[in-house]
Formats: C-alpha cells, sequence, structure tokens
DNA sequence: AATAAACCCTATAAAATAAATAGGGTTTAT
DNA sequence: ATAAACCCTATTTATTTTATAGGGTTTATT
C-alpha cells in the first residue's frame, strides 16, 4: 500500500493540475479540500518542488504551481520519490538496491529472479500512467 | 516492499518445494537454511497451513511437508495471507476494502479509478506467477 | 519602511506497524 | 516414560510512518 504521504502527493498534483489557469495555488487550500495537516502537506510540496515538478513563488500571494505536463509525471516517478522502492524486495531494486540478508546466494535464487520480473512488468504499468490519465479521470 | 513474514514465507514455501520427496521438514533446518528466528518461522508456517497451503505432522519425526502443488500457489495468495492488501489504495482493495479518508467522493475520484487499473495489471502479473516458477529458477 | 502573508527548513514527538521473543501446551514415535 | 516435534497466545522491542513544533526567509502591499 502506498503511505499516505504519496496519497497526498497525487491529491496536490491533482489539485494542482485541475487548478493550472491560476498562476499559485496555496498549500492551505490544498489541505481544507482534503482535510490534510497543513503542514504534513507543506513537507510533501517541498519534495515535489526540489524533485522538479512544482515551482513556488514566495511571499504574499505566493503559492504552489505545476511545472510540468501531467501527462510527463508517471505514477512511478511520484511513488519512487515519496514511498521509495518499487520492487517488492530489495535485492531486486532499481533505485533503492540491498541485498536480502536471508539470501545466501543471490545468484540463483529463485525469489530473486521472479520478483525481478514482477518488478519489470509493474514498472511497465506505472510508468505508463501519469496524472493525466487522473486528471482525464476527474 | 514485502514484509520480512512474507519474504521468509516464500523462502520456506520454496525450501518446501525442493524437498518434497522427504515426508517432513523441521521448523528448524529452514530456520538455519536462512538464518531466521525459529520462533517467528513457527508463525509464518502456522498461517501457511491453516491457509491450506502446508500439512504438519506432530511428534518426534514430524514437521510440515507441501500439500498443494507448487503451481497451484500464485504469490498473489500468498502476499495477500501475511502481507495483507495487493491494491496500492485501501479505497480500491479487492479484500481489504476502506474508504480514504481524505477523500470527497470516491465515485468521481481520479485517483481511484487509475489505481483500481493498477491494481487489475499488477493482479494479473501476481497470479500468473507461483511458486513454481521459483523453484523453477533455483 | 513596515507589515503581513506566503513558502522554506530542521528537528522532534507521537502513533502505528512490523519483527521478534517468551513461555508454555499438545501430540506422537520411540 | 520420554523426548522431539508442532501448536497457541500474549507480550515486548524495534522500526517506520505520521504529525507537530518552532522558527526563518522572501516579497507584495500599504
Amino acid at each position: 500500500m502506498l503511505s499516505k504521504k504519496t496519497k497526498y502527493a497525487l491529491h496536490a498534483l491533482t489539485y494542482l493540475g485541475k487548478h493550472r489557469e491560476n498562476k499559485t495555488v496555496l498549500i492551505q487550500d490544498i489541505a481544507e479540500e482534503h482535510g490534510i495537516s497543513h503542514k504534513f502537506l507543506e513537507n510533501i510540496l517541498l519534495e515535489l518542488r526540489k524533485a522538479g515538478y512544482l515551482g513556488s513563488k514566495k511571499g504574499k500571494g505566493g503559492g504552489y504551481y505545476l511545472i510540468k505536463e501531467p501527462k510527463d509525471i508517471p505514477l512511478s516517478r511520484v511513488i519512487r520519490l515519496l514511498d521509495g522502492p518499487i520492487a517488492l524486495l530489495p535485492c531486486v531494486s532499481l533505485n533503492y538496491y540491498e541485498p536480502c540478508s536471508e539470501c545466501k546466494n543471490e545468484a540463483q535464487c529463485g525469489i530473486n529472479k521472479v520478483m525481478a520480473q514482477v518488478r519489470d512488468e509493474t514498472l511497465k504499468i506505472l510508468e505508463n500512467k501519469s496524472l493525466q490519465d487522473i486528471l482525464d479521470g476527474e
């Protein structure tokens, strides 16, 4: 399951995607819309900005706005950013690899091989769904 | 990511699958092979037995054994049993449904719709991979 | 120039979950 | 009779997630 962090990030991106005509959107507006803690959401938006999905404007009248096209924000990226690995095991993660302590020989581990296949197929799904698909469903 | 519980379960099933000629296998043997706590593994094997994948024999000379064909033990079942939902959000889980608190209207939530698609496609993958596939890779 | 409203940043606390341990009880081959 | 094995529930510990705290910095407006 996705963490609340990732879920909130998706809600925030969706909200920003739906309000692109506005120059900026306030954290407060998104937080109120979904009943999320202002401060918690603030941290999430900060991460999204650092990752290059959002821009922000400081000072009075400031706020956040999308700087990428919704079709260029795949779910895989958002999930990796907020939740970490998409792979089901650390030993098959492309971006967060770690060996499994209980595994004696990764090279001949059947679980490793199958999970690498699962990872590849799962990635195909998550790379092909973007914020645009979410917006299309609203 | 899968919990250690699920990972250990997969290792145990794999071990049992590789030793089907023996009548029974000791918890201890599996635990030692993978450096897992005996007691922790015991709980996991118990769950697998209750779920109908394993049989056991009490008393001296007892132990555990597979009672299903490896091809009839899909990853999806093992994961659901030990880890819970496969869906990325509670609001699209087939077996563990719960509404999302931050979602005002599930029926017109784009995240919900996309995640339901992701769930369907992910399930296809995990239902089509079984213990047999793991054994084939060893 | 002062002010208020907004984002920016780090650290800490609280809550929930996962992982492991404890301590016996029951069954059965020898 | 006994030892070796599974069976069961509860508790503790560790880790991760979630949330909060407390200010700092920037900038439009007055």
